[in-house]
DNA sequence: TGCCGGATCCTG
DNA sequence: AGGATCCGGCAA
């Protein structure tokens, strides 16, 4: 069984509260008739159009019309021509902000690496279908896990926004501490 | 219309 | 360390 999909409320909050309640959260993906399940257990937060990381700092585009839309939708996008990456749309609309998930720990139905935003997508089977598709529902959502959980969180700077000027350094990345998922920025970049 | 570079990953 | 691979965004 899966629990309930997180309401829109949880969404239409400061992007860094829910960045940081999103560890331990469940991602769900119905496809083919099967539910591929996994655990957050690393994100990034990108906080609005002034994040000179964010695609939202170039202002409304027909690729960030999504994250300029209602909360609780995901955003997804191509990267490197190959890779796809998935977020999730955060603040009241209009704000541009969302959080990028970064790596699962793989719980359902999950036969391959979740340890980083492009392998997650792979593996989950999120591609630019899915993009602006409602988290409310139940195809792709978001779900408490069984019980509590207690756990550490690290805080550290974002992966690959070297470029984003006074923005490359905000801690703006949480991860679960001591997960073997959370991916491995791979040379902290220059 | 053309070009530049990226919220990545894999191989050597 | 370098290549794959393509589209969005901006300059011209």
């Amino acid at each position: 069984m899966t629990g309930a999909a997180l309401p829109r409320e949880f969404y239409a909050r400061p992007t860094v509260d829910v960045a940081r309640d999103l560890l331990g959260m469940q991602l769900i993906h119905r496809v083919d008739g099967t539910v591929r399940r996994g655990r957050i257990v690393e994100v990034e937060a990108y906080v609005g159009a002034h994040d000179l990381a964010s695609h939202s700092s170039r202002g409304v585009t027909p690729r960030t019309s999504v994250m300029y839309g209602p909360p609780g939708h995901a955003y997804v996008y191509l990267i490197y021509g190959m890779h796809h990456c998935v977020n999730v749309v955060t603040e009241p609309a209009g704000h541009g902000a969302a959080v990028l998930l970064r790596a699962l720990e793989p719980l359902d139905s999950l036969a391959g690496n979740t340890r980083g935003p492009g392998l997650l997508c792979r593996t989950m089977g999120i591609t630019l279908a899915r993009n602006g598709i409602d988290l409310t529902g139940d195809v792709l959502f978001i779900t408490l896990p069984p019980e509590a959980e207690r756990f550490e969180i690290v805080q550290s700077a974002r992966v690959g926004v070297a470029y984003a000027g006074d923005w490359a350094d905000a801690p703006l990345r949480f991860s679960i501490a001591g997960n073997p998922y959370v991916s491995r920025a791979s040379g902290s970049r220059r």
